[in-house]
DNA sequence: GTCTATATGGAGATAGAC
DNA sequence: GTCTATCTCCATATAGAC
């Protein structure tokens, strides 16, 4: 993680300097760090490019802090779910319903962590990446293995897998979710967990 | 898609040409079109990277040439399945198989599809991209579709949704299936079929 | 906080010798 | 079929004026 940008206790006042970041948080998801240009986010903020180092170290610090950020909000909000006292199948019900929520109200962290954690995550600097993906697998194969203690879920699943399968299907959602589309992402939650939970089949073997 | 190579009947044999693909396709895969450079791909062939204009156009035809070959024949085997005189439920199980043994046995091209697609989706020259993708939806529309009519699949389903939760958790997994891994392509199909047919809980509502 | 001007490096691609 | 040599463009980033 990078160094602390000045910290907001107020409901983030919309400075110059998180305005960029949106802008830039912008292009990224679209067309991906790499293709994304220093030019290309200055002449989106209408500025020039000399211009963007006065507010930001580099390309790699923009990215930095956005995904960072928005990290440090989506894992808290993981670790509530987790120590919450209801039963296993709540928790899960839960967990999805938040990632889908995220999707809908971070679009833009979400996309650029899909699309470039693997590249970025080569380079020392984004190591917390990798570190925030083991988290997530450890909020989830817990979640898994106390619904399968608890008999709330079926004893034949493998949770390695089943937590992939869940992982997968959710946050790649975010490459054709659009916020004001024809499927809100509370419909798309509740399709997506009534599959999970129940299945396609009329009915069971 | 790009100029047709020269036609090959038999089974294949390693041209130099073959083998110079094979290389950039594995590159590709691992670090994204963009990130590879054309100097990346002739240091791994051991030749200069000059001496690769002899055999491509440019960057952009080699990746065009391996994704075009092997979507033409992963479709022929999607057609085969919908074409196929057996019930809705045993199409979908061949389905899903079908494209886990396709992550297994060809992973770089779907690697390179599912990271690239949607950047070189936006040159002309890809447009088949685009067409592929259509053509895919519609063969799973299909399979959902009879599904729901023949009474096999539950008729409270958004088909649409449905499809895009089956594509989505198929293809990501080729970001982390390993030949030879822990889990081999078929037990990764059972284990997916079984959730997506049946659901994880122990018992329905 | 932004602009002007520019340094520096790396990228894709080409021409012709061997 | 490969190498040598090189062109050209575009990328990130910097220094200092306004």
């Amino acid at each position: 993680m990078s160094t602390e940008p000045p910290v907001s206790t107020a409901p983030t006042a919309p400075t110059r300097r998180t305005e960029l970041l949106g802008i830039a948080a912008g292009l990224f998801a679209e067309k991906g760090f790499k293709n994304t240009t220093v030019r290309d986010i200055a002449e989106a903020s209408g500025i020039l490019s000399g211009s963007l180092y006065h507010h930001f170290d580099s390309k790699e610090s923009m990215v930095d802090e956005i995904l960072s950020t928005f990290q440090e909000e989506l894992f808290a909000a993981y670790d509530a779910v987790l120590g919450s006292d209801v039963d296993a199948r709540t928790k899960i019900d839960r967990a999805v319903r938040l990632s889908f929520e995220a999707i809908d109200q971070h679009p833009h962290e979400v996309a650029i962590f899909q699309n470039d954690a693997g590249y970025l995550g080569g380079f020392e600097r984004f190591g917390y990446l990798a570190e925030r993906n083991a988290q997530s697998r450890g909020v989830w194969v817990a979640l898994l293995t106390e619904g399968v203690e608890s008999g709330a879920l079926r004893d034949d699943l493998d949770i390695e897998l089943t937590y992939r399968f869940i992982r997968d299907t959710v946050w790649v959602a975010v490459k054709w979710y659009r916020p004001g589309g024809k499927h809100s992402h509370v419909e798309i939650a509740d399709q997506y967990l009534t599959i999970l939970l129940d299945g396609i089949s009329t009915e069971r073997p």
